[in-house]
Formats: structure tokens, sequence, C-alpha cells
RNA sequence: GGCAGGUUGCCCGAGCGGCCAAUGGGAGCGGACUGUAAAUCCGUCGGCUUUGCCUUCGAAGGUUCGAAUCCUUCACCUGCCA
């Protein structure tokens, strides 16, 4: 198997190592041939979302380098929980587990590559932790865990005076645990994952060279913040999931469409298989004119075809056309409209006797509560077929309806819906 | 275990018998300006059958014409002393 020589500069200028143990032996390593590498996928939500997609992108470099990877779902981390700054975490049942590790799995899998010479591999930790007997496990792993180090870790620190269970505390030497199994029964050498895991990596390194004498390597991806600092992905709807179900691909794409401009370059380098000079290429229009958003276009073209494909991708961009094209919505043939319509999310409504704008902007979830939807319209942000509504008690009449049976809802200045009369 | 203080809307945080759906800030939402960006400014920010009604101020009782505000019990948190 040859590998690229590249790699590491690539990973480097793609800002993508935000730690790393010894760099020059890593580069030594990933240069003489196929390392076996894995990263971990803990199931703590019944989908993955935008940070774990960050290591799932990585990992599929360095496959496409020639290198080997290992996807691991934490079967058994995911029933203990790694302790967070915010506070104890409330543990799942086994049965919630196992099923969201089955959820996780499959959203890996489309991403790596399962057959060939340097085919990716899916484990559980779970198959070697449940046999696991409490005395070996203290014995031979807890040994090498020095609690005055396991203290001075920062989550750990800041954790000491709210308090902190013995079980998150121990988290670190299964994940550890984990990293010394594959090392020895597959040869694996390198663990990555996000920065904030950063401790639990180098636990996995310390813990192959305390007990066996090996020498392995890790690195950490950097944490995704919006340019003020503040998480991304944060808002209303919680995290950018990755699963279509909890949100849809038009919503995410939209995400990345609107993304702000300090961030475009950073995300097109972490997130996107573009090269180095398609990037430069893009950033320098962007620069130029930036109201064409180049960037924010390759983005959101880029990862929603890895996430969600290329036919879905088309399908949200003629939407995105047809709805922000600023033409005439009549203008627009009703299959085009209604296609457009299924993207965004639409409501089917009894033609008999039409509701009140009021309860339409609540049935297709544009508002939360009717008062909501009155206050909406009071400030001049609810509109009907890109007309605003004035009257919050305004009813549409036929004439309003698209092509016999749409109507198109928005709030605010990109929020669409729409409403299907039969 | 003793003493003192706290628990308020998504978050922080005022209120300390009626004028309280509850000051202020942040987040969110809408508008203006733009480029479906950022910054800024303005507005809004429990629900409803909306000149009024209903449910909220840790939980349950009580006092009162009337309580987030007073009393009792319970739960949790913080500080000081053991």
């Amino acid at each position: 198997m040859t590998v690229d020589p590249t790699l590491l500069d690539d990973l480097e200028w793609r800002g993508l190592i935000a730690h790393s143990t010894d760099l020059d032996a890593l580069r030594e390593a990933l240069s003489v041939g196929s390392v076996r590498f894995y990263v971990g996928f803990d199931p703590t939500a019944p989908s993955l979302h935008m940070g774990n997609l960050v290591q799932i992108v990585t990992a599929k470099r360095l496959q496409l380098a020639g290198h080997t990877p290992y996807a691991l779902v934490g079967g058994a981390t995911g029933m203990i929980g790694d302790p967070k700054e915010s506070g104890e975490r409330v543990l799942n049942s086994l049965d919630t587990v196992k099923d969201w590790v089955e959820r996780v799995r499959h959203q890996i899998e489309p991403f790596l590559d399962f057959e060939g010479a340097n085919a990716a591999t899916m484990v559980n930790n779970y198959d070697w932790t449940a046999s696991l007997s409490t005395i070996d496990f203290l014995r031979d792993i807890g040994k090498h865990f020095p609690v005055n180090r396991m203290l001075a870790r920062d989550v750990v620190k800041s954790r000491l005076d709210a308090g902190i269970s013995y079980t998150e505390f121990s988290y670190v030497l299964l994940q550890s645990l984990d990293f010394l199994n594959l090392y020895r029964d597959h040869g694996v050498t390198l663990q990555f994952g996000g920065s904030d895991q950063w401790g639990n990596l180098t636990g996995g390194v310390e813990l192959i060279r305390r007990s066996d004498g090996g020498k392995a390597h890790a690195f950490a991806t950097p944490l995704v913040t919006k340019s003020d600092g503040t998480k991304y992905g944060k808002t209303e709807g919680g995290a950018l999931w990755l699963d279509p179900q909890m949100m849809s691909p038009y919503a995410f794409y939209q995400f990345w469409l609107n993304v702000e401009d300090e961030k475009v370059g950073e995300l097109l380098r972490i997130f996107t298989f573009l090269s180095r000079a398609e990037i430069e290429d893009i950033e320098t229009q962007h620069a130029e004119k930036p109201f064409l958003r180049a960037g924010q276009r390759a983005l959101a073209e880029q990862v929603t075809t890895l996430v969600h494909g290329a036919e879905e991708t088309e399908r949200i961009q003629a939407a995105s056309a047809a709805l922000f094209g600023g033409g005439e919505l009549s203008g627009l043939s009703p299959d085009t409209l209604g296609a457009a319509l299924q993207e965004t999310g639409s409501t089917v409504v009894d033609g008999d006797e039409l509701p009140s704008v009021v309860d339409l902007l609540v049935a297709t979830g544009l508002a939360k509560s009717k008062g909501e939807a009155r206050r909406t319209v009071g400030e001049g942000g609810a509109y009907l077929n890109n007309q605003r509504v004035e009257d919050p008690e305004q009813v549409p009449s036929s004439d309003d309806l698209i092509g016999g049976r749409w109507l198109v809802l928005r709030r605010g200045k990109k929020n669409f819906a729409g409403v299907e009369v039969r």
C-alpha cells in the first residue's frame, strides 16, 4: 500500500491538528506505510452531529492517503459518559445505548471504504470490556493511572467543586484501554479525536507505553466555533444533526449557506475535500466579491453532498433558487414550487375552509403558538406568497393558491414553509 | 450535626403583601441597513376564544379581601462553625 507523503502537511494546512504528540515521529510513521488508526464515537444521542463530522471527514482523509481506519462505536464508554464541564451526565439505559450504537454505526459506514487493501473495520468497545473483571481492570489498567495526574486534568479540576462521580472520573481508563486493545490485537498506533478528547487520547498513548513499552501517536482536531467563540450549531434546534429525520437536509444546507464570512475559509478546509488550490481560489473570489457568497455556496454544496448525497443536494439547490430567487412565486410552475416546498417542509390543509394566516403559521411550525404568530404578523415578519401580511385575521382566498393548491408561507427573511390545499 | 443565606420566566439576575406575567442584561425572534454574511440601530420576547381570562416565581399546605413577596413542612444548593 503506497501512502500519500503530503498527508500531514495537508492536515496542518487545513488546521486540523490542534494538539499532537511528537509530530515528527508521526510524520515519519505516516510516510513509511499504511498506519492503522482509530477514532471513536460515543452514542450520546440518536444521531451524530457536526462535531463528529470533523472526525469522520478526517478519518476519510487518512484512508484516502492510504492508511487503515478502525471506526469505534462506544457501546461501553457510552454507558459511562465522559466528564463534561457543565456537570454530571444522566446515565442512559442499556437499551437506549444499544439502539444508538446501531444508529451511529450506520451513520459512519457510508463515509469509509470497507473494501480494498486498507479497508476500514468497525469495532465496538463493549466487545472487550463487557467480560472484563473488576479485579483484572484494576490490576492491569488502573495501576498505570496516577490519580494525582488524573486530578490535574482540566475537566476534572473544573468539576471538583461541583462534584464528579467515580464513574465519570474513570472514563479515561476505559478509553485508554480501547487504544491498548486495538494496539495489541490490531496493531493500531494512532488515535485522533476532538480537542476536548485530548486528555483521553494521551491517556491511551501513555498506557501503551507504560504497559507494553509501545509507541503510539495521537492528535486532536480543533473545536469548531463561531468567530465570537461560541459553539456552532448550538441554536434553538440544538445540534447540527446528520440524521435527515432530526434535521432536514434543506435546513442542513441552509446552515452552511448562512455561515459568516470570516469562517468560510476555515470551514472549507476542515469539512470539504476540495484541494488547496481550489479553496484558495474560492477565497480569492470571495474576498473580491463577497456578496456573491461563493464560499458559502461551495461549502453548502460540498458538505450537503457529502452527508446527504448529490441528488438531494440538487433538489435543495433548486428549491433554494426558487424560493430565494426574488422572482414572482406565481411565475414558477406548480411542479417546481411543489418540489421546493417538499424540501422546506409542507403541511396539508383541507380546502373547504382555509385557516387564517395565524393558524397556518402555527400549523406549519413557523410559529410555536398563536401568540407568537400574531406577534410575528404585528412585527411585519409574516409573508404569504412573499406578500407581507398586515392583518393577523387574514384568511387566504382561493385566488391566493398558486397552481391551484399551494400557499407559500414565510417568517422573517428566510424561513419558508409550504401549505398544500386539498 | 449547628447557625446563616439561597431556590424567580431559555440563561443570568432584580422584586420582598395589592400599581407583578413580574425591572435589567444575554440568547432567541422580527424589522431597518446589506449579500439568505458580520457589525449596528429599533422592536419583540408565558398561553388563550386577547379592552378580558388562564397558568407561572423549588414542592405541598396555611394566613389574608388579596402573596413571587408573610407562616409551616419537605426537597435541593451555598457559606460559616463542628
